[in-house]
Parts: C-alpha cells; structure tokens; sequence
DNA sequence: CTGAAAGCGCTTACAG
DNA sequence: CTGAAAGCGCTTACAG
C-alpha cells in the first residue's frame, strides 16, 4: 500500500524522528543520512501526509475564499489571483459561494472552520455579521477582500470605492453630461454604496443635483429592466452610472433594445474592468483585481503569522479606462 | 480552547466512543443520551475536527478541480456547478490552476496527493498524461471533464464535440455561407481537433471544402492578430467559425478593426455559451456546463464508492444558439 | 446500550 | 547526531 514515514524509517534502518527530521529540514541530520534518506523516499515515492502532520503541527495548509459566486467573472479573476498568491505561500484555496445568502456563509464558515483551514479570506455580503459567529468562536484568522465590517477588528483591503464614483462622475461631467443616472446593488452592499455617494458629491461639486428619480438599485439579473425604466422615462439620462461590470451591460442591452446607440445616445460608464468591460469596450473604472487578492492573502499571512498584531486596513486606488461606451455629449 | 471530543464525553459523563457514536449516528444510544449529548455539543458550540476524522475513517470530504485557468469564464462556470455539486453531497473543493502547464498539473497532483483529497476532477489538458502520476502512484479516484486521456480508463464526462462543430457548419452553410473559416485552438487540444473536424466534415456533406489557409490555431491572446490575418486576406471569408468563446470574441473585435460590421459582412460562431456570448450577443454552440460539472463530480464519487466498476463515459449534446453575430449571407 | 484500547501518520520536546 | 515516547482528536472493532 501507500507508504508511510514507518516505511521509510525501516527501509532507512532510523527511527521516525530522524525521517520527520529530514522532511522538515530540522535538527541536525548528518548529511550522508539526509541524501540516503531522501533517496529512499523518492525511491518509494512517499509524500508525507499533509493530513497527520496537520492533526499535530495545527497546520493545514489550506485557506478558505468566500465569495458571492465563483462564477461572476468579477470573483473568478480574484480567486485566481488569491490562488496565486497562496500557492506561492504553500496554501491551497477551498471555494465557497455564498450567493450573498447568510445561510450559506454560515454553513461555509462552520465548514471551514471544522476542516481546520489556516484561514479565511472574506469577500462576500451578508446582513447579519454574526453568520461568521463560527469562525469568529474558533478564533480562526480572517481577512476582508473588498468588504467592510465594521462590527470587527480585521485586517482589510479595499479600494477607494468613493474615489472610483467620483472618478466616472468628473469623467461623466467633463464630456458635458449634465442629467446623470445611477444603476446601483442593492442597498445592503457597502461597496456600493460608496460608490454612488463618491459619484453624487463629485457631481455636486461640479454643480450637478442627481435627480432621485434616475438613481436606482437593481439585483443581477434584472438590471436589463431597471436600465430600460431609466433609459424609456421621459427626460431621460444621457449617461449612466453602473456600479459594476455586469450591471452597465444590462445597461447595455437595455439601451439596445429602447433603440439607443451607444455612446452617440448614451453614455454607460461601469465599475470594475472585468473581463466583461473590455469584451464589450465598456468604459469602466477599474479595480486592481489582481493586486487586491494578492494583498488580502498577504495580510492573511502575516494575520496568521502574528494574531496579536493591530489589523491593516488598505486601500487601493480605482483607475478611469476609457473605452467606447462613453463620448461628448452631442 | 477550542472543545474536543474528550471535553464533550467528561461534560456528559460518558465515553469518548459514545461521543463519537452519537455525532456518527452509528451504534446504538439511548435516546435520552443522545438529546443530552447533542445539547452538550451544541452548548459548547463543539464541531468534530475533520482532521482527525480523516486521519482515522481516510475520508476528507475534499476534492481537487484541475482546470487551466479558473479566471476565464468557461472554467469558472464548471468550477460553480462543481461546487454546488459537491457541496449537495458534502464534499468542499480545492480550485487548481494550471495554464495547461505540464509542469504545474504535476504539481497540483503532488499536493492534492498528500492532501488526501477523496477525488480529483480533471478539467485540463496537458502534453504528457504522466504528469498525473502522483495521483496514479496512489491510486487517487479522477474523473474527466470534457478531456479525453485514451491512455488511462477512467469517468469522463464530455460534450459531443464532433456534433458541435458539425452544427455550426450546417448552421453557417443554411445561412448561405459558402466560404468558410475556422479559428482553432492549440492543435495539441482534443476538442478542439474534434470540433474542427466536425465542421469540415458538415461542410464537405455540403459540397463545401475548407481552404486550408482559412484554418488557423491560436491561443488566447493572440486570437485578435489570428483573425485579422483571415479577414484582411484577399479573398477573405463570409463566415469564421470559432473553437472557443474567447476566440470568437477576438474575431468580433477584429472585424471591428478591419471595419467589417457584424453579421453583415461577416458571420461569426462561437463555442462554449458562457457569459461571454450573452454579452455581445454572439451566436455560438453551448455545452451544458452545469450538467457538465454536476456530471463529473456524480460519476466521481460512484466511482469512490466502487472503485472496481468499469469507468462510465458520458456524451452530452451541444446546442446551436442563435444571436446576432450570424445571418444570411448578403 | 456503553466503554477500554488500539490505531491512523505524523511532530515535538526530551534524553542521551 | 539520533531515538523512545507521548500526543494530536478522532474511529472502530471488540468485549461486556
């Protein structure tokens, strides 16, 4: 059967301690034994059990990613990069989709918490902060990606969301749009929020009052419809606002079929530079995807490494990319 | 600290065994035990350590997805329908990366090896089939997902490729097409082989022949550069078929820079049906993806559980969608 | 219906 | 430089 370190010890002629030694390069091991034992070893083909090892050493190796849904483009390029970014740690990445239901964070949080990872990184909603009760109760070290939570102490990283609304506003108002729309998540969605409150003082302060009527909140899946109640009112917008890739192509569409062209018509500006902008030359203000998964694993180590330590809280800057669904008013 | 299993059976006044039997279900204990040690376990908020568990019944309740990338759209979907699947059946899943990579396959394989994962979905492609040998040596349950390794016996679940390809000839030749061009994938991968071959066989039922310099490979990032080369050729096509969604899109925007409007001088049909094509409304040949993943991790885990069986092999229909990167020929 | 004991495959003081 | 032994937190025959 599959060999053990017993295995290895016997055919060594040493004791266990001396194979455990050389796996993990401690004590002082003479170094013909080493060679002659890695020999062995690589001979039989043995891999230590990260298993056994974890169950006394309290190291699994293993880091869990809590994420709306793994398959919203927007998450998979940050589970790639958080994958990345573990690996190069030794770290593997479980996925967890929460579908931003509480019920599911907590039953992800308890699963986490029951396989030991070494850790969490946490970039899903949730109403009720305490769906994290079971990770929280273990003590298990977590990281906040690109979400607040004020209720804890915890090591974050986010970007500037309030930059980024200003950043499509001031875009918005120096190609000359003046009755500006919002397409915004829902309510609960902190990230959100922000975005619209960094897009309506920009706009303010430009001398621009967002009219209440054109700002508007919308799940996934019917943003179509809300884009196609903002973009049919009478006294329609002549930009839109979208507080995520996915939303601004709802938009998109929605302007497609009211008969609109884009951006002749319209101007659509996004949020998040997904693979979904540049696919469809969506002007969108861009998250570093990639630097923001690499920085919440980074502050997860070093969580880990020293939990006394106060929490870091980053932010990272949004950029503007320019792209065709935006132009002059005409 | 964290409770154990002894903590729980000296709270109740019984046995560690007892304790195990009551969270197991197994063995034969008294109801009123059984309520009592339940509301002892739920009081301290105790969850057995899967590690342990694992150390002793080989059972870790964790499987490894290998795919090429889980940041591009196609992989990403899979990843979710494999998520959900496992999570139905009580499995979590391990994302693995390996920009079909050789060298990386094997490393996966080495960890998810000595991770003691329960199974291991294959979602990738790779040169040499012993990359796999970490998992092989140990005889580590896998499934395949839409890839074929004639070399090894074992589950696969794959769209009908052949049919796929075939289709969108007869798809593109109903329209009036009778110039034809293919943007294939990387030669060394299977499907993309087959759907080729699909597509020229259709044709050729048709009375139509391919030109063989209409028939180009490319990878990802160069799929643009690819496709402007067949559509600024002189003679250039009135149709592209494309292996992949990707590819397509990057025929889409090279239609866009060679100033040809889509559908009317150019039709273009893609592969795979991810969000991709909702978004810029490409006509293309869907897989089933969800069945896809949720197939895989099904015929998986019969296989974990009969190991013996002879290994299943599941064909799935592609079907044509009909957007508007297609129409009749002009 | 319940418990004592061995064992899963490692790591880690501790002793020599 | 190397080994004996305890322990990590469970499960599983086996005995009663």
């Amino acid at each position: 059967m599959k060999a053990t370190i017993y295995d290895i010890a016997k055919e060594a002629g040493v004791s266990i301690a001396t194979v455990s030694h050389v796996i993990n390069g401690k004590g002082k091991i003479s170094k013909e034994r080493r060679e002659e034992i890695r020999g062995i070893m690589a001979r039989m083909g043995y891999k230590p059990s990260m298993i056994a090892s974890a169950l006394t050493s309290k190291k699994t190796y293993a880091l869990g990613l809590l994420v709306p849904d793994i398959s919203n483009p927007f998450f998979a390029e940050i589970a790639r990069a958080v994958e990345d970014e573990g690996q190069r740690h030794g770290y593997s990445v479980f996925i967890c989709s929460t579908d931003n239901q509480d019920e599911k964070v907590e039953r992800y949080a308890a699963l986490l918490q029951q396989k030991k990872v070494d850790g969490v990184i946490i970039g899903t909603g949730m109403k009720d902060p305490s769906a994290l009760e079971p990770l929280l109760h273990d003590n298990v070290p977590i990281a906040l990606l690109a979400r607040e939570l004020p209720s804890v102490n915890v090591p974050t990283v986010i970007v500037d969301d309030y930059a980024g609304g200003a950043a499509a506003a001031e875009h918005l108002i120096a190609l000359g749009h003046r009755r500006l729309a919002v397409l915004a998540e829902q309510e609960s969605i902190s990230s959100s929020r922000e975005r619209v409150r960094g897009f309506r003082q920009a706009a303010e302060a430009a001398g621009v009052t967002l009219d209440p009527a054109l700002v508007r909140s919308s799940g996934m899946k019917d943003s179509k419809d809300r884009a196609l109640e903002l973009l049919q009112g009478e006294n329609r917008p002549t930009a839109v606002f979208c507080c995520n890739d996915m939303l601004a192509i709802g938009a998109l569409r929605a302007a497609k079929q009211a008969g609109l062209c884009i951006p002749q018509d319209c101007s659509i500006v996004g949020f998040d530079d997904t693979v979904l902008a540049s696919v469809t030359d969506l002007t969108t203000i861009a998250q570093p995807i990639e630097r923001l998964g690499q920085t919440a694993v980074q502050l997860l180590l070093r969580h880990i490494g020293q939990p006394g330590e106060r929490s870091e809280r980053i932010v990272l800057p949004p950029v503007l990319v320019m792209r065709q669904s935006s132009s002059a008013l005409s």
